[in-house]
RNA sequence: GGUCCCAUCGUCUAGCGGUUAGGACACCGGCCUUUCACGUCGGUAACAGGGGUUCAAGUCCCCUUGGGAUCACCA
């Protein structure tokens, strides 16, 4: 089995979005699953559009869904005097000439033909020219075959083929010397001995210029798999009207890189019955001809279930590491003082959908005087609840054991000794604690937040609800 | 408009000639529960239409319809 290369090559005219995302990982996986090699090449030959943060965004895209790659990246605009060469050549095995026809020309020429309802498709005016014009701007066009069939075998989509009179001849070279795309991709596909390419299905179109140009190079055709488009939930290509398209703006929104690689690859692939995959197993079970043909709709709302999975069952002291930022937003600091954040985080995973809800739960725990929620307090808080959580104070004042079970124990005999239930005094309790209504259990913030801090926050709760 | 691609619940999908058409998200109920959640049990919901091939079609072929992509000196 020879040695499977293969690339994500972007163009740095913006961030990382999440169609690019699925297509950078579909290749990752292909190529970390074959043991191949994943190169990351940067598509900058529009110098106008071309951006250095769009570089960096990309990257950081990269970096956070933790697709490493093993060369690069490398610059197509480190490369135009390799093109320049390619051209040369072609223009001297008279595989391409020179055109002449102006920009205005052709535009009225495409216009024309548009109006009679023909294809707007280059005449070849400047195909059979013998000499060349000294002085005019000119073009390089590819030399295309008029008749024919060009065909593939897509590794997703299965046989495709197309007639050789519905291409022409491809400009690869501006009149500013500069070369276009369908021509670099393939002068740097063919030297880089890229062997397999995975790209949108919304290049299938240029892929039978780009197979005739490997040919005419002399270069071997990699295999191709084109992978079906995202779309909005109004079935049109996803775009910023559906919402966030970055997938940089996922993570400042909560989400965790691998409920977005997991939601990625469901995308249009699927083992079995399987939802929930993990970095190794997809690198493991990941076939690209599992891969399925339809574009299909980004589900926000399953992005969303799975990351509530990913907190859920995620390490509690990776994800303090990762609440640390959000945190910062809401002025805390638990390096200044309180709770370890682990043990916060532990009681906060399983109601907390985004990294921004653990966030916002996590709060009260740092907030020493919490505002209490005036409405619960109106409706939790009668005459006789100051006593109850006096009294509950003082007893777990005197508790040996502060932990969850112990506690919930002492609120019980406190209950039969008050003769009141449970709920006479447990929303008290939570206000007292937490400001508000909604909180983990009562028992887990306790132990928590330490003996000596529930005592305090209880007290102070006494004094504020004594009338 | 030409060319190309696509078509199973609202959405993501399983299915690779014989299934009560399965799972997941969402949604609706029950249970659990001092809050909010989680969890758990159950429910609603699909083969776009029409022709063939076959003993048998969601599965194979053709047509129609619908959706998408692409037709640049952008990538």
């Amino acid at each position: 089995m020879s040695h499977v290369r293969l690339r994500f090559a972007p163009s740095p005219t913006g961030y990382l979005h999440i169609g690019g995302a699925r297509t950078a990982l579909f290749n990752w996986l292909l190529a970390r699953k074959l043991g191949g090699t994943f190169i990351l090449r940067i598509e900058d030959t529009d110098v106008a559009r071309s951006t250095q943060e769009s570089v960096d965004a990309i990257l950081q895209g990269m970096e956070w869904l933790g697709l490493d790659w093993d060369e690069g990246p490398f610059y197509q605009s480190d490369n135009f005097p390799l093109y320049k060469e390619h051209v040369e050549k072609l223009l001297a095995e008279g595989k391409a000439y020179k055109c002449y026809c102006s920009a205005e020309e052709l535009e009225a020429k495409r216009e024309k033909a548009l109006a009679e309802g023909r294809k707007p498709k280059y005449d070849g005016t400047c195909r059979s020219l013998t000499a060349d014009i000294p002085g005019r701007p000119y073009v390089v066009r590819f030399k295309a075959p008029h008749e024919g069939v060009t065909a593939f075998h897509d590794l997703i989509k299965g046989p495709i083929s197309f007639n050789n009179e519905e291409l022409d001849d491809l400009i690869i070279q501006r009149t500013d010397g500069t070369p276009t795309y369908n021509f670099v991709v393939v002068v740097d596909d063919a030297s880089m001995g890229i062997t397999t390419v995975i790209r949108g299905d919304d290049h299938i179109n240029n892929t039978p210029r780009q197979i005739l140009l490997y040919e005419a190079m002399g270069c071997p055709v990699p295999q191709f798999a084109h992978v079906p488009m995202i779309l909005g939930a109004d079935k049109t290509r996803l775009s910023k009207r559906h919402g966030a398209t970055s997938v940089m703006a996922y993570r400042d929104m909560g989400f965790l890189p691998e409920a977005m690689i997991n939601y990625l690859v469901r995308l249009g692939w699927s083992h079995g019955d399987e939802e929930i995959f993990s970095k190794e197993e997809l690198v493991e079970k990941f076939t690209i001809e599992a891969v399925g043909k339809s574009a299909g709709v980004f589900n926000p709302d399953k992005l969303l279930w799975l990351n509530a999975h990913y907190i859920k069952s995620g390490d509690p002291a990776r994800l303090a590491g990762l609440l640390l930022p959000f945190l910062a937003e809401r002025g805390v600091d638990p390096a200044v003082g309180g709770p370890e954040l682990a043990a916060v985080v532990k009681t906060l995973q399983e109601r907390a959908k985004t990294m921004l809800e653990l966030a916002d739960g996590a709060v009260f725990y740092y907030t020493p005087e919490p505002v209490f929620d005036e409405e619960a307090v109106a409706k939790h808080v009668k005459p006789e609840t100051a006593g109850y959580l006096s009294r509950l104070a003082d007893v777990l004042a005197a508790a040996a054991d502060f932990r969850h079970d112990p506690i919930e124990g002492v609120f019980k005999e406190v209950c039969a000794e008050l003769g009141i239930k449970m709920g006479q005094i447990g929303p008290a309790v939570r206000i007292a604690l937490c400001g508000g209504t909604v909180s983990p259990s009562i028992y887990e913030v306790m132990e928590v937040l330490g003996k000596e801090e529930t005592c305090r926050r209880l007290t102070r709760a006494v004094a504020r609800f004594t009338v």
